[in-house]
DNA sequence: TTGTAAGCGTTATCAG
DNA sequence: CTGATAACGCTTACAA
């Protein structure tokens, strides 16, 4: 026996049917739902109990309408369907629900015309702020200004917008890059490949600019010809082979993901190399696969969910304050300087990675020590 | 150089802006962006230069509201972190965006309550419609009538609810059971175990029973101690050993999911022996982490993506639906056979899974023959 | 303690 | 061709 039996009427329950049963005024129906101590306790119990029965749910609708805020984060990901980013999502959801705040998830599917289409929908539901990482194929951002055009917060994740000065949260690729290539170098390494994305991301700079840093630091020269456009499981398995028969004096390899070094581990074993003892080899990003290929792969924290965390404290920090300046100042120093692309009062949040180590890199230990 | 060079009010631009600014009225603003055919070239234009410049964007709360249709679908998944779920949503985010709906995603966290209040959001958010896979846990059913009286139209994929008659999308389990044990049978296994989840879970239900129908159909015979409730990744890593020793007569293994068969694989590897020629292993889902453990898993596809196509294409034909026939016929028949637990007209979408072999049970091939 | 009315942004209806 | 007005559901001065 499902509640409600019957009442419904074709439309879903106001405040006005609540008043209209009760003979009272909408008015007084909508302050003894809320509690406002002026009504009167029998009142308020008659209106609760009517809602009850009514099954009266309020129109968040009309609430932001009234109110001007929706109550609502937009979020732009690249793709759901990739660990990093469901879990940034997750994080994002968790922390937004406890916050009261409800969440509008898009995906570009790294397309720049869809982001800039999401961003309109964004827009139009007016939501209180936006979070987004950028697709790989964004080179014009006029879309993104259009949110600060229009006065919403954004906070980048990850993938940041380098000419867009905004809040961001990002981890430490570079200081991942580094740690993973100074592993590989305390794990007996002298000849240490790179395999890279695209260098027009940010993240992807990052990472590579860690591991030049390492050779340098540890007298190791950089070359070229070391470091590959190599970014995802299919073409590390396609490339590979090809780069260690031109290279076989190659010991190690930082892939910039996880997918990418498991590809290229296949490969590896494939043409009968061992690891690590061969080759060691790390990735970047520590999600399940890490733990399930074999063996199992050295890579860096790349803590999605903390960064989905720290995302929305940040835009709901802004957003919560620029509410509060809004009718004292009717300040727009902060818009004006993103606009015109000054940095100006915006943080950048930077997640320090943590390197794990397991079994791709786990040869000569004591190394470590003797360097 | 962004544009919109500083006219920016402290507010989004409204139709009122644009009528104020141009001195005519609102209801002609309206129609001239709507391309209203009484409305004169003239006018129509000077319209649209003025929206470009104030950077108009319709707001789709005032029109949600108006129009008492949000253009909003609300999805709840247990977990957004799961592969299988974040294609789904992958699948229905492509779908919906073509069909100019926007997508509200929840994560219930296996938790009923965290799921009922998801309900509660999305119902305060007047959306159109919802998908929804159930948590584990969810026992009560309450939450998922709210929707029902609500008149809102309710798809369930993949974790139905089994009190509840409305659409449903979902893969054929029981088939999948069947195929991927009937496949171990020709491979040679003769004592096969079947780790499961808990059977609350009709998906559960239906790959257990697919497994008994393989064993009966080749008469081999159903023993209850060879199934236990096993499926995560950690526990099959806990309880494979023990199993095993309490029955080294088993020689493969059915698991209800990808992880928990990778669990085992590496269960059986820590003690020394082969696969697939000990223990052949087969998992269901195909996930990513099926082609990256070793050996490389032999599973069951799940179609993720296509589950999460056809709920929405048939959530969206409900709601479409019930909007044409709102008005005509004020009918609530549907709704009423759903409240009073009826099988009336509610689609089932049935999608049928493969088999996909791979090395972890690759032995014996001729066997399938002489069988 | 309760009611009235204006307004949030939009569109549809009715009048010019 | 264009304008005024009501309505969608809700809150909040202001009045009573």
């Amino acid at each position: 026996m499902p509640p409600g039996e019957g009442i419904m009427k074709s439309h879903p329950a106001t405040i006005k049917d609540i008043a209209k049963a009760l003979g009272i005024s909408v008015s007084t129906v909508s302050r003894a739902l809320k509690d406002h101590p002026d009504i009167s306790e029998k009142t308020r119990l008659m209106v609760k109990e009517m809602a009850e029965k009514l099954q009266y749910k309020p129109n968040a609708l009309a609430l932001s309408l009234r109110s001007n805020r929706s109550n609502t984060i937009g979020v732009i990901v690249p793709e759901i369907v990739h660990h990093f980013f469901s879990t940034v999502i997750s994080g994002i959801e968790d922390y937004a629900y406890e916050r009261g705040y409800n969440v509008m998830v898009c995906q570009s599917n790294e397309l720049q015309e869809r982001e800039a289409i999401n961003a309109q929908a964004l827009i139009s539901h007016r939501v209180d702020g936006v979070l987004i990482s950028v697709a790989k194929t964004t080179q014009d951002f006029s879309h993104l200004h259009m949110f600060l055009n229009q006065g919403i917060p954004v906070v980048f994740f990850d993938r940041v917008c380098p000419e867009i000065y905004v809040d961001r949260v990002i981890i430490d690729d570079e200081l991942g890059g580094f740690l993973v290539t100074e592993h590989l170098i305390k794990c007996g390494c002298r000849h240490i490949a790179h395999f890279a994305a695209p260098q027009n991301l940010l993240i992807a700079q990052g990472r590579r600019a860690g591991y030049e840093r390492a050779l340098l630091q540890y007298n190791l020269p950089v070359r070229q010809e070391m470091i590959i456009l190599c970014d995802t499981y299919e073409r590390a398995l396609e490339k590979t082979g090809a780069f260690l028969e031109e290279h076989p004096e190659t010991d190690g390899i930082f892939a910039v993901n996880d997918s990418t070094a498991i590809g290229a581990m296949q490969a590896i074993q494939k043409m009968g190399r061992k690891i690590p003892s061969d080759i060691a080899v790390a990735g970047f990003g520590d999600g399940p696969n890490a733990l399930i290929c074999t063996p199992t792969l050295t890579t860096v924290e790349q803590k999605g969910y903390e960064i989905g965390m720290e995302s929305v404290e940040l835009l709901i920090r802004k957003i919560e304050e620029k509410e509060n300046t809004a009718l004292a100042t009717e300040s727009t120093e902060e818009k004006d300087a993103a606009k015109k692309g000054v940095r100006a009062k915006f943080e950048t949040k930077v997640i320090i990675p943590n390197l794990i180590v397991r079994e791709s890199t786990m040869r000569f230990p004591a190394v470590a020590q003797t360097f």
